[in-house]
RNA sequence: GGCCGGGUGGCGAAAUGGUAUACGCAUCGCACUCAAAAUGCGACGUUCUCACGGACAUGAGAGUUCGAAUCUCUCCCCGGCUACCA
């Protein structure tokens, strides 16, 4: 009997089907557990980093179905984006047809891998039915004030005709055509997620020991919470004042000039009737040309221009002239910046470059007294408080508290927190994707759909332009439509969704994705979630994330999700899978590195394609595929085959575990029945606890080399044939959250009428894991001298004096004193002498 | 510059205070074969020794400990993410 993996893989996966045998029910007596993988965006072919995803998620799943649980392990497709624009003006398509082809063979190739998904909660985000609902969200965050419009300016790319989102701009160019981005003023849709940055920020707290420490990292960091103080810095010869966030008030006694942002709101106030106008414009100018292409690499050199306007020191009373500088940010803070060259860096580099005057303000008590006259570099660190007026003397902690309730007293300032994180632009100037449900009259202003419109539907017949714009602006039939409050003639925006929206929520969706007349039913949702495990790139480490994070807390002060505690986060374990790489380097069409996971699946099977990217290496880690390696799971899958195909019919049919001690009376068959428990003990273990499944796959790799060292001599006897039968089907039944197909089959084989899918975990003996005699290491000084076999009820003191009688420690100890003899439990001893 | 991950045989990797190198790959030997492939069995860190046995090995160096790949400190190298954040 040959094994034939195309054969036997498509027969099982059958089988599945139409038993059922992942379908799993909303009302269980069950406990549930949520396992969930990041759904692909269906780029035409499935590739090695999902097939690796996938396969990690899949032993989940199947590990804790066999434990008890009712386990949710959905699928769906991340449908929208702008790769089926680009696929669709290239090879003259559309990007529905395009997409909806997509995820047809990527299904296909899904079932082939045999994952245990159910298929009846599949979602696609670009199915009416599913952004119906994501349309009333916006239209509720609308009314609740969570969604507004402003000015801001975008990454834009004037060759494609279209706003791009950060992540598709590469080192300052367009990731598509190559031409460099501009930032362009335009009117967009924001989420208020900085509402909930206080809230997003406190909550990774409960994310501790389920997220990894360094994605839990990223996130604070990308949200940057800095704490501070705003002083008002009042204009010379006018009314108005630059307001300046600062973390480090404490030297506000430092600042000798201020900088700010060519962007800066008040610039051309700020020059007027200066003399210096053309000079800062030129500047300025130039500054917008340079301006993304600079951001990479080393820092820039400092550059900036007087504006020929002074401020005033709300300390001090001292004049700081101001200048525009290409350091100073304009998304940040309030894109002013005091400058105290002798305690910040780029202040100091400015003030050398333009002879600015620096002043010390804070003196670290471990080095001699600063002078500026001799500083090669700024001092940001601690100290005590000097030539700060009253302030002086005071350790420059206590100065910043200090410093900071003076501003509030005298209404200079106020304490101030500042965060990094922007509120979410979710307008996307381009076709595929979510109409953005809002209504523009002449009359009535910015108006919100009525409910019993939506979904307003994405409409199908157009064309996508060449040069990339979307055709809904030029597409009166969509966006021809009358005010929903008035009835008048008004028109429909054209902006639709940035994809992220979509799957801030698509695992909500999957709780209840057939429900018609709701996105889904609270009480659904409130049993799933929170996602168990959650298991994905680490590329979506910061923004699916978070955003996910977000959505759930706007929705439920929207009340669509209901406010109880498990709600507040959707994903309490994360795991992040590392990459596929081939030669040491990512995978990529482009560098011509790509293994298709088709072929290897025609080639080996999907259990050796599954069982290979399981074992290469840990999953948060990134391995090299090799031919080599996936030979060498093909080669024990296929070991695995010839060994039960030739015991089947010569041993009994047992469950795993099965042999009693009294069937283990050969040495062999109690060495081999206690290999199968430690597998089991391992293998449960490693699954559960650490996800290590490469040390998990050992374990059961050293259960079959031992069945086949040991088989010829159990089988001429009774008992050591039970023993045979139980571990092999012990095998089997490990092995099937990874190889999952052949282990049906075998079992088949084997004449045991139950499938696996509807079998438990198998449970460990402890006693069966204990050996009669125990190897006891021993060292003199710590260093290794021998071994000795005891029995394992030896006591402490028999087996000291057995180590001490050792022939080779007797050596070893020659002239020496013996000072301390230790004894490690059933593991060593070790005698100290000099 | 900042943060994170990593450095162990020829290679992927095990071992998280107690036998360093499990498991797999590659290589070599033996068996089977007319032969090869496949398969099975065995060897496999370096080095000294005929052997028994010893010395040295987890990026480098120090420390803690009876005992360190593992803990602490100093430093070097590789990879990733992020970056003028006031």
């Amino acid at each position: 009997m040959k094994y034939n993996p195309r054969e036997l893989e498509g027969k099982w996966q059958k089988f599945w089907e139409d038993k059922g045998s992942f379908q799993c029910p909303d009302e269980s007596p069950r406990p549930k557990y949520y396992c969930l993988e990041m759904f692909p965006y269906p780029s035409g072919k499935i590739h090695m980093g999902h097939v690796r995803n996938y396969s990690i998620a899949d032993v989940v799943a199947h590990f804790k179905r066999m434990q008890g649980y009712n386990v949710l392990h959905p699928i769906g497709w991340d449908a929208f984006g702008l790769p089926a624009e680009n696929a669709a003006i290239q090879n003259n398509t559309h990007p529905a047809k395009w997409t909806y082809a997509n995820i047809e063979h990527m299904r296909s190739q899904l079932k082939r891998l045999g994952f245990s998904y159910d298929w009846r909660r599949e979602v696609a985000t670009c199915d009416p039915e599913y952004y119906r609902w994501e349309q009333l969200f916006f239209i509720k965050f609308f009314e609740k004030g969570l969604l507004f419009r402003k000015k801001a300016a975008q990454n834009w790319c004037p060759r494609c005709n279209t706003v791009l989102a950060n992540e598709q701009v590469e080192e300052g160019l367009c990731w598509r055509c190559e031409s460099p981005v501009e930032q362009k003023e335009l009117t967009q849709w924001f989420l208020r997620i900085t509402d909930y940055a206080q809230e997003l920020l406190d909550d990774l707290e409960k994310l501790e020991g389920g997220w990894p420490e360094r994605v839990l990292t990223m996130q604070r960091n990308w949200m940057g919470k800095s704490i501070g103080a705003e002083i008002r810095f009042n204009i010379e010869q006018s009314d108005k004042f630059l307001p300046v966030f600062t973390t480090r008030q404490d030297t506000v006694f430092g600042a000798t000039f201020m900088s700010i942002a060519a962007a800066h709101p008040l610039l051309e106030e700020i020059i007027a009737g200066t003399g210096q106008e053309s000079a800062v414009r030129t500047f300025v100018n130039q500054l917008q040309k340079t301006d993304t292409r600079e951001q990479i690499g080393e820092a820039q050199e400092k550059e900036g221009v007087f504006t020929g306007r002074y401020c005033t020191n709300p300390f001090n009373g001292e004049r700081m002239p101001i200048w525009v500088a290409n350091f100073v940010l304009s998304g940040y803070g309030t894109g002013a910046v005091m400058g105290v060259p002798a305690h910040d860096q780029r202040d100091f580099e400015f003030a050398k470059k333009y002879s600015l005057p620096i002043r010390v303000a804070i003196q670290p008590g471990n080095i001699p007294p600063l002078d500026p006259k001799s500083m090669i570099e700024a001092v940001p660190e601690a100290g005590v408080m000097v030539n700060s007026g009253t302030f002086s003397g005071l350790n420059n902690e206590e100065g910043k508290a200090r410093l900071a309730a003076y501003l509030e007293e005298k209404g200079l300032g106020k304490r101030s927190v500042n965060w990094r994180l922007r509120d979410w632009n979710v307008s996307r100037q381009r076709y595929w994707g979510t109409p953005i449900p809002i209504v523009y009259c002449d009359k009535c202003g910015v108006v919100p759909e009525k409910e019993e419109n939506l979904p307003i539907r994405l409409p199908l017949d157009v064309v996508v332009h060449q040069d990339g714009r979307s055709p809904l602006p030029d597409t009166p039939k969509f966006y021809e439509c009358t005010c929903p409050r008035c009835g008048g003639r008004a028109r429909r925006e054209t902006d639709t969704f940035d994809t992220f929206v979509e799957s801030s929520w698509y695992f909500l969706r999957y709780t209840d994705s057939a429900n018609r007349s709701a996105a889904f039913d609270k009480d659904k949702v409130t049993r799933w979630l929170p996602v168990d495990q959650y298991i994905g790139g680490v590329e979506h480490a910061i923004l699916h994330l978070l955003y996910s994070r977000f959505f759930v807390k706007a929705l439920r002060d929207c009340a669509f999700l209901p406010a109880v505690e498990a709600l507040d986060e959707p994903f309490a374990n994360l795991l992040t899978q590392g990459m596929v790489l081939m030669g040491g380097k990512k995978m990529s069409k482009s560098k011509g590195n790509t293994v298709d996971p088709s072929e290897m699946i025609d080639r080996y099977g999907a259990d050796t394609v599954r069982l290979f990217c399981l074992f290469a290496a840990p999953p948060e880690r990134d391995f090299d595929w090799t031919e080599s390696g996936i030979e060498g799971a093909y080669r024990f899958v296929n070991r695995l085959w010839r060994l039960t195909v030739e015991l089947a019919g010569k041993i009994p049919v047992l469950n795993a575990c099965e042999a009693s001690p009294a069937d283990a009376t050969l040495p062999r068959a109690r060495e081999l029945r206690r290999k199968e428990h430690a597998a089991v003990k391992k293998t449960g273990e490693d699954i559960a606890d650490r996800f290590q499944f490469n040390t998990a796959i050992a374990s059961v790799m050293e259960l079959v080399n031992l069945i086949y060292l040991v088989k010829d001599e159990l089988l001429a006897d009774e008992g050591g044939k039970r023993v045979l039968g139980s571990s092999i089907f012990t095998t089997l039944t490990l092995l099937f959250p990874f190889t999952p197909h052949i282990c049906e089959e075998l079992r088949e084989i084997l004449g045991a009428p139950l499938p696996l899918t509807e079998r438990p975990w198998p449970t460990y003996n402890e006693d069966a894991l204990s050996a009669e005699t125990l190897t006891i290491v021993l060292q003199v000084n710590g260093k290794l001298r021998g071994k000795i076999e005891v029995a394992a009820d030896a006591g402490e003191e028999a087996v000291k004096n057995a180590a001490l009688a050792d022939p080779n420690i007797q050596k070893h100890l020659q002239g020496l004193t013996v000072k301390k003899v230790l004894y490690v439990r059933d593991k060593l001893v070790n005698v100290v002498a000099d």
